[in-house]
DNA sequence: GTCCCTATTGTTAGTAA
DNA sequence: CTTACTAACAATAGGGA
């Protein structure tokens, strides 16, 4: 007679019943530090993981430090943040990682960030007018990107649905209770 | 007769041999960022990861975004942590620093991981209430739209991923034929 | 560096604390 | 949010292209 029925096959998309999806979350974040640990130790790589939990909590993993690998990857890559940060942290070499729970972000915050960076995206497409009528500013831009432009214009888009979103059930929150 | 040897258990330590250990980077990458894609759509989850292979190249993996992710974190970190003990970071504190020459990130690789994300993205399944209407939406604060404008504000969202979607189609087939 | 193929190891869904 | 247990599923070491 067997005791449980083992691991199930589930279907790849988001998990609504709350603890199930709590307990997996749970599960598959230590999971994937794990991996990442794993490949740190066995291939000498350098990783840096950020989890924002669907409870909106941080956790953190990195070898050697978050920190650094984050600086380095902003300074190199994302020219906002060269002006403003030298890398002079410390940088251990050290074999440890570390898991950290950290408190919510501020989601204000968030917005404006996410402002700063759509205002980015507009002046990068900005050669197309901007009028009620027809075409928007979008239209013909894109066919002109590159890998690059297209990943960060798409995740731009992800982040825009989800402030539309929320705004959404604002709104019909307060239409509800009014 | 058996084909091949199969898995095999491998200790955890360092891979002495240059290709098993390059192979084995490879290999895991490519899974670690799987794991990180099936939390987020499972969960809904906000994840990035840094990679630093041990060639010195970076891979980046982010849900939505990984620099926004990022600045979060060291925002939020360096503004309201840094100076509390309440966090417990595995800082060895060692000092390696020096304006080292810093590798510059493969575009093909960061694509690659780009077009895995997209396929996740393209098998989810997600709600997108959607009316007609194609009037310029991006100049207006969200925050101040009403019902019917927010909808027509996600029906453009939708379009416009289609459009960013097919393009990376696009770009995605020329990488491959040349 | 990536992809294919297997046999094998490793991860995790369901469930209950 | 984390953890223990077990059976079933998924990732991957080797080896070769």
């Amino acid at each position: 007679m067997k005791k449980t029925k083992g691991r199930q096959k589930i279907e790849m998309k988001k998990i609504e019943e709350t603890n199930r999806r709590q307990v997996a979350f749970s599960k598959r974040r230590t999971g994937l530090f794990k991996k990442a640990s794993e490949i740190c130790v066995l291939t000498g790589a350098e990783i840096a993981i950020l989890v924002s939990s669907p409870g909106g909590r941080f956790f953190a993993f990195g070898h050697p430090n978050p920190d650094v690998l984050f600086d380095r990857y902003l300074n190199n890559n994302n020219k906002d943040y060269a002006t403003t940060n030298n890398i002079t942290r410390a940088d251990t070499g050290a074999t440890k990682n570390s898991t950290l729970p950290l408190p919510t972000i501020n989601f204000n915050q968030h917005y404006v960030e996410f402002s700063r960076e759509l205002e980015a995206e507009k002046k990068r497409t900005e050669t197309t007018p901007v009028s009620s009528g027809g075409s928007c500013w979008f239209d013909k831009p894109v066919d002109e990107m590159d890998m690059e432009e297209l990943q960060r214009y798409l995740c731009s888009l992800e982040e825009l649905k989800k402030t539309v979103l929320t705004r959404t059930d604002e709104v019909m929150t307060i239409n509800k209770s009014s």
